[in-house]
DNA sequence: TCAATAGTTCAATAAACATTGAACATAGGA
DNA sequence: TCCTATGTTCAATGTTTATTGAACTATTGA
């Protein structure tokens, strides 16, 4: 339980596989939660996005984000720590991840997405 | 069977639903085909999409593609044309389709998508 | 009127997906 | 050493999805 999952090399990303992550709402609210807060750090642990679903879940939920490539866990201690693999989907597919997040971003309240004051909360 | 069927319109668009239908490698692929061939026609009927998939399960794609507001169809005695819906997607999520389909172009092999002069060929 | 063309509808099927809770593993602090 | 916090794994469940083929509808042209 203690060693780093596997992730997909650069290369490995795949279109299809990164859309339909990205269409979950539960999953693009994660995605969309760590761009905001990639301003004050890069990273985030799991128990920073209780709020979007159950434990157990949400393993899944982070499961399929690393599988396609979107994001990356690194462990530390009992935490995991998760960024978005920001260079790497730009070097793939320039410009989709961030007009997802805009698009995200614009239908914010639809979508039930944290604002950035509620994210930048303390921990 | 003849009458136009029902459309969302802009404002009934939704990004999850929309990533959705662009992460099926079919879908996708029609999408694709469309926009291929805007300079020559903004349209294509059904029939020129038979080379991805068997007539049922291209109504079937079609009828998701139209209920997410990625296509629009519009009857014309046996024939549907299909169309797409570039200005509203544009209005509803900026630069998102362009993303996307760049995307696209950029993994067209990986994907297998018709290349430009396929997609032209006489109709 | 008849046949061919274009596409839809429906039912069946198998696979993938999201969700849940219980049991488990691990690291760190009292 | 034991307790707690963090997160994973596994099995079970119900839902949605993609795909197929057969039957059907509607329009066009001979």
């Amino acid at each position: 339980m203690s060693r780093t999952p596997p992730h997909p090399t650069r290369d490995q990303i795949e279109l299809p596989l990164v859309l339909d992550c990205l269409s979950d709402p539960i999953r693009l609210a994660i995605v969309y939660q760590l761009a905001q807060q990639e301003p004050v750090s890069s990273e985030l642990c799991c128990g920073d996005f209780n709020g979007l679903a159950g434990k157990s879940n949400l393993t899944y939920h982070f499961a399929k984000l690393r599988d396609c490539g979107l994001m990356q866990t690194r462990v530390s201690g009992t935490n995991r720590f998760m960024r978005l693999r920001r260079d790497d989907l730009e070097a793939r597919f320039p410009g989709l991840l961030d007009a997802v997040l805009k698009s995200a971003a614009k239908d914010a309240d639809r979508l039930q997405l944290a604002s950035g004051c509620d994210v930048v909360e303390a921990g």
